[in-house]
DNA sequence: GTGAAAGCGCTAACAA
DNA sequence: TTGTTAGCGCTTTCAC
């Protein structure tokens, strides 16, 4: 038994062959004719040494490290795992490795930047758009040295983008409360690139007047993306009041949203109806369970790993939706048909 | 402008000096005693450049590669992405990067197997242990080429081991149940590896004792650590009756046991107290909000990567128990002084 | 104080 | 059909 792992070489000596011969033969090299006799040869060697090739040296000697780094802002965002999960998988299916990266780390710590986008250890870079300065800087320095696609963000211009479709989300949500004969809904956006705003704002509005509805600006407030902004957005929205039914632009945010409604003494869906956009397993046992639109987040991972593939063997960056599997309404019990009229 | 990344040697060339003499100066060697308009003209030079070193001919030259993986089962469970994160910024604060790999893909895939873990592609393995085969199959074949901390775990043995203290925080649940006078407590384990479900269970029994009560086994039941074990687990206690309070070892499995218990026509805390194991914000904005135990995650996913680097820097594997901070009992209003009989 | 040279393990171009 | 060679970019030992 051999203390240290197997080189090449090794394998070579001991099929009586080049270094090259394995390498080219290892790897699959179809302009590659040998006599069957000698490739048996070489893959018992191979076999018996338990020879894995070197990673590193490989990733010197073909300029390509094998990794794609995804930058994330709350690796604990149920939202963005399921993004992360989508790209991992996608990674590993092509051979390559998915490396965790911290966007803030990334935008303040200067020698971690360029430990990770700036030496050659990444292949490609994704990144999670918040709407935050930092993406903004990260994305900007990071696509002048590596391929680069924005997650969750439609962009155009010379660095990639991936998002789905947040006007058919906010279509079908909304929808979905107007056919249960709500007349006053609310949104409760994020506030994330102004774009993408809008385009939620705009399946709002276009639902409602779908519905023969008009929207009301003044039924739009902030809901932030975690809980709390959630709750706060709620409690300016009942402030107002007026309203039967309210369309959250992010599930964590509705989550929050519905605990505050509850501390003013309403109840979803009795007094309020509620519905979320993005969906996880947990929504199906909340009080009362949540309906939400579930989007392809997973998808959306693993296809912006294929778009920066596709860059490194070439082409240009695109700009994509995920639209399939489309934006599907899972229909819980926070959302019922209007009773009486709006409080 | 250049168009390709500059090397060492370009740097070297512009400082007129030689690369070996650029590589000790930039790396802090001590005992290089430079002139220090010598070191200017390096330091300059680099900055003109923009230089970065190339990590993957460091890492081939050092034969370190800067990487350590995380095998995790399911990164959006927010219990592991708390690890996750821990283990992030510890890598990013010592200059290394965090791989993500997903466990099952490691088992069953041998090609991603070789490509992570035996092709010299990283320096080290944190391992996420959730009982399965899977598990120790991985940690047994990987702990033979690279140092491996088995997360969440305290097998004693040559691979390094980490954990919270179970005990500790069961004990904390229960005494929190008891001390709210209730006599009646019964515990929802986790099927995970057979001594920290016995540690559990022992920090239950024992805190029942110290409060003069005795632990009945009728009142044990698999909870699992999904929402829908968590409801399983309470169906099969409910079933049987008797208890007026519950310690539930995981998050997610307490608020589908806690689902589970409003669907039978019990109320929370009314009927039934409820502790869980493990704490995430969400806990603070479910109906009711959950009353926990916060146990020091991320410091675990942090120090298991210190465990790593002090072995690669030849120390041997270690077993230890992240006890600080200690388990903090986050009281919300999902727990209650008993009243009226068990039912 | 600084330079020269070797070599990490691999692959790709070129020879034979 | 197979071997030889060069070199990716870096670090480190040894020499001057």
């Amino acid at each position: 038994m051999r203390d240290s792992t197997p080189t090449i070489s090794d394998v070579a000596r001991l099929a009586q062959v080049s270094p090259g011969l394995v390498s080219r033969l290892l790897n699959g090299d179809t302009s590659l004719r040998v006599r069957s006799e000698t490739e048996e040869r070489v893959r018992a060697a191979a076999k018996e040494l338990d020879y894995s090739p070197n990673a590193v040296a490989r990733a010197l000697r073909r300029a390509r490290s094998g990794l794609i780094a995804i930058g994330v802002h709350d690796a604990g965002n149920p939202i963005y795992s399921a993004i992360t999960e989508g790209a991992e998988a996608a990674a590993s299916e092509a051979g390559y490795a998915l490396m965790l990266a911290d966007v803030d780390a990334l935008a303040h710590d200067d020698a971690a930047f360029r430990r990770v986008v700036a030496g050659g250890a990444i292949d490609g870079l994704l990144l999670q758009r918040a709407g935050t300065e930092s993406d903004a800087l990260i994305a900007k320095i990071a696509s002048r040295t590596v391929p680069t696609v924005l997650l969750n963000d439609r962009t155009r211009g010379s660095i990639g983008s991936i998002a789905v479709d947040d006007y058919a989300a906010a279509h079908v949500a909304t929808s979905h409360l107007a056919e249960l004969g709500h007349r006053r809904i609310a949104l409760l956006q994020v506030d994330g690139p102004k774009s993408r705003t809008d385009r939620r704002r705009r399946g709002w509005e276009d639902a409602l007047a779908a519905a023969g509805l008009v929207p009301d600006p003044a039924l739009i407030a902030n809901g932030g993306h975690t809980p709390e902004d959630g709750a706060n957005g709620m409690r300016t929205l009942l402030a107002k009041g007026g309203f039967t039914a309210v369309f959250v632009a992010n599930i964590l945010s509705a989550i929050g949203a519905v605990s505050r409604a509850r501390d003013s003494g309403r109840t979803v869906p009795d007094d309020l109806s509620v519905v979320a956009m993005h969906d996880f397993g947990l929504a199906a046992y909340l009080s009362p369970t949540l309906t939400t639109v579930r989007l392809p987040l997973r998808e959306m991972g693993a296809r912006a790993v294929g778009m920066l593939l596709e860059q490194l063997d070439g082409g240009a960056a695109t700009h994509e939706v995920v639209s399939s599997p489309a934006p599907l309404l899972v229909v819980r019990d926070s959302t019922r048909p209007v009773s009486g009229s709006p409080r």
